[in-house]
RNA sequence: UCCUGAAUAGCUCAGCCGGUUAGAGCAUCUGACUGUUAAUCAGAGGGUCGCUGGUUCGAGUCCAGCUUCAGGAGCCA
């Protein structure tokens, strides 16, 4: 038996009548004679033409949709029209059955929602082969960007003990008995009991840990799960999702907003390089679906067009106070079009006034700066105004947020001042505060949330679909 | 968590104003055919109409609650 060639490999060289090694699941298996089998490598199949009169029926009746085959046979030029080469079979054998009453993929088209449901399997469809081999490409590429830089890839804990960065609820980490909770005097939760002696939860955020890093290593990121326990039921949120956060000693927010761009461009180019076919495919898809939309919905620009677009053109870089007067001046906001009408300063913008910006004004990403300190995080740079603080978020179209970060706060009294008026417990973070006490530094960094970044280059609407194994509420299941 | 909508065969869906034995396409099985491209043709099997309760002579259909899902909003990445 020859060697087994990945079917990727095997499709690109141009050699015929050679003997090869297949190994694979069938996708169909047509008129009793054509195996269409894949192996993830790509999205191609190759077709294996079986001699059908001279097999045994009992071996051909268990080559069904599903089942795990191993195939040596003759690589010949294909008489047919779909593809170029066919495996002529010479050896057939069955690695694993699979019984096409129970098997749940049929050579359909199947709903995303009824795929969610049987995300163990999901991997065996097109679209699913496309996302998670685009997936792999891009997280390969953040790695690859950073390290070229010198970044150093820093491993923040998974468990911490604070709960102070208010970023959203927490998971509780306990190894309690959750029936016998030990309790004391005045009835509260005894944590000294608990494993690590303290109350402790699932990370929302290794920026803090982070900052350490850079004010020692000069530039880290990291890049490793994070969760949050908030009731979110939408298309953009997950409990657990993955987020690469860099962190840059000596970095002021233009430097960080260079950085940011510079990424987003860089993995996106990486997977146009070296993911074609696959986003080839993710286009097409998104074109029959928007097939279902009426005119008016369907987007002007291709996937392809959109991430070309994406590479080729600078984000729009804007305060928030320059965004709030262009929407004041806004059509939707005049015609009262808007659900939450843009009257003042001050107020968070809504999804609809983010989306208007980058999907109608500026038609391209945007980058907001400066945003007011009231609604944005203790640890970030206030500005000489009194009123604002050196923040920036990348808004990507049909996305939203990709990006969220700041020009972090690196004096001292600033950062107390504004942890006392926001009721930011100082001596939990007694060991962040350290690195403004000794050798403070002008320093930033941002999050980049990964799944967000998958969702805007396979062209998929739900982040569920992105994620190899989503936890949302009432979902941990696999 | 809030708003809107949905849940009928393995999948996608139809089922009108409450009325006999709940349908279609695909999938599956059986047979035919054998260079197919989600093969084709003929036939067959396949249902606790999401769950609980209510209204009614009678509920897939109406009402209430619950569960789950989808889309939008909030929280954010």
């Amino acid at each position: 038996m020859s060697k087994r060639i990945k079917i990727k490999a095997l499709l690109e060289s141009n050699e015929t009548n050679i003997d090869v090694t297949v190994k694979g699941w069938v996708r169909t298996f047509r008129n009793n004679q054509f195996i269409a089998l894949n192996d993830g490598s790509t999205n191609n199949n190759v077709q294996v033409v079986v001699d059908f009169e001279n097999t045994d029926a009992a071996l051909l009746k268990r080559i069904t949709t599903g089942a795990a085959l191993s195939i040596t046979g003759t690589v010949v030029e294909s008489i047919g029209k779909g593809q170029k080469i066919d495996i002529k079979a010479k050896e057939i054998e069955i690695l694993g059955d699979s019984d096409p009453e129970k098997y749940p993929l049929q050579p359909k088209k199947h709903s995303l929602e009824f795929l969610r449901e049987i995300a163990h399997l999901r991997f065996r469809t097109n679209t699913f082969g496309a996302i998670f081999r685009v997936r792999n490409s891009l997280s390969f590429a953040i790695h690859k960007f950073f390290q070229e830089r010198g970044f150093v890839y820093l491993h923040t804990p998974v468990i911490t003990a604070s709960d102070a960065e208010g970023a959203g609820e927490t998971f509780h980490v306990t190894n309690f008995d959750l029936d016998n909770i030990p309790r004391t005097d005045t009835n509260e939760i005894d944590y000294k009991q608990d494993f690590f002696g303290k109350a402790t939860n699932l990370t929302v955020s290794g920026q803090l840990e982070g900052e350490l890093g850079a004010m020692a290593l000069s530039d880290i990121y990291t890049f490793g799960p994070t969760f949050r326990a908030e009731n979110s039921n939408t298309t953009r949120h997950l409990a657990e999702f993955w987020m690469i956060e860099p962190e840059m000693a000596f970095y002021d927010l233009d430097d960080n907003m260079d950085l940011a761009e510079g990424l987003l461009k860089y993995v996106i180019k990486y997977a146009l390089d070296n993911n074609r076919e696959d986003i080839e495919f993710l286009t097409q898809r998104l074109q029959e679906e928007e097939k279902q939309k009426p005119q008016n919905e369907r987007s002007e620009m291709s996937l392809l067009e959109k991430l070309q677009f994406c590479l080729d053109n600078d984000f729009v870089r804007l305060t928030y106070t320059e965004a709030i007067d262009i929407l004041k001046d806004s059509t939707p906001n005049k015609k009262k079009k808007f659900q939450y009408l843009v009257e003042g300063w001050g107020t968070d913008l809504q999804s609809e006034h983010e989306r208007y910006l980058v999907e109608k004004h500026f038609k391209k990403p945007v980058i907001l700066t400066d945003y007011p300190k009231e609604i944005k995080a203790f640890y970030m740079r206030q500005n000489d105004d009194g009123k604002t603080v050196r923040a920036m978020d990348i808004l990507f179209p049909g996305i939203g947020e990709i990006v969220g970060g700041s020009q972090r706060e690196e004096r001292l009294e600033k950062l107390e001042q504004r942890m006392d008026e926001m009721g930011i417990p100082k001596d939990e973070l007694w060991w962040y505060l350290d690195t403004r006490r000794f050798g403070a530094c002008p320093h930033a960094g941002f999050g980049l949330g990964f799944e967000r970044l998958v969702l805007f280059v396979t062209g998929m609407g739900n982040i569920r679909d992105v994620i190899p194994f989503p936890r949302f509420p009432k979902n941990a299941e696999f």
